[in-house]
DNA sequence: TGCCAGGCCCTCTTTAGGGCCTT
């Protein structure tokens, strides 16, 4: 069944939702579906949410697939039907914007498995996007590598469980957002580093940043 | 840990190609 904290019921529209999807490949238009949905709720650079939940899209999991995320067959079938996994998981973000590692990659999966809802889609399928990938590169631009566990073993990001789970690999992106924030707003001076302001930083070239950011500072 | 797609980014580029990143 999903989880959820109790003591958060949706996120409200100062809230950031970190999400994170394990699938069973890459690509929804080649058929490939979530399994597995996290979202981790974001205040202030403080978790102040959770939601966690297997999904059963009816379909098979690869042996790569199973192995790489430890997601398998036995599992999914066990879980509930994706449609009210996915129902739920878009009434928890609510309004809230959304980050994930590679955003293209998570928000193909958000669209495709809420347009599957019909008429009953939310209106959360059309949440914006920001990635933590894209800010990775703009920001720490010597790293070797700009993959999440890199991410996370460059900034000395604290252990979250097993990578490859949805829920895991949700914390560990919600706690580098709070440290991309955190930068942002030491390196260009910045009161705080709203999901508005990633949007910009993430849009713009690496050369661009500091520009951006000035005059992000000055509008605001 | 591979393949599938797709978007971003860099360069030996821009009339293109290939690596990275997500599962």
């Amino acid at each position: 069944m999903p989880a959820f904290d109790a003591n958060v019921a949706h996120a409200d529209c100062a809230d950031i939702a970190v999400i994170d999807f394990e699938t069973t490949g890459l690509s929804p238009t080649m058929g490939d579906r979530a399994t597995e949905v996290a979202i981790v709720l974001l205040r202030s650079g403080q978790v102040v949410g959770r939601f966690q939940s297997l999904m059963n899209a009816g379909v098979r999991i690869p042996p790569f697939i199973e192995s790489f995320t430890g997601i398998t067959n036995a599992m999914v079938a066990a879980a509930p039907p994706a449609a009210q996994v996915m129902a739920e998981a878009a009434r928890f973000v609510g309004r809230a914007p959304l980050v994930a590692h590679n955003a293209a990659f998570d928000r193909r999966f958000w669209q495709a498995e809420l347009a599957r809802l019909g008429d009953a889609a939310p209106p959360a399928a059309d949440a914006p996007f920001a990635c933590t990938l894209l800010l990775a590169r703009r920001l720490y631009p010597q790293a070797p590598s700009h993959k999440l566990g890199a991410m996370a073993a460059l900034h000395g990001l604290a252990p979250t469980g097993r990578a490859h789970r949805a829920l895991a690999d949700a914390e560990m992106a919600a706690a580098l957002l709070a440290r991309i924030q955190a930068d942002l707003c030491e390196r260009f001076s910045l009161p705080e580093a709203g999901h508005a302001l990633l949007m910009q930083a993430q849009a713009c070239q690496r050369q661009a940043l500091p520009v951006v950011m000035r005059r992000a500072v000055q509008a605001a």
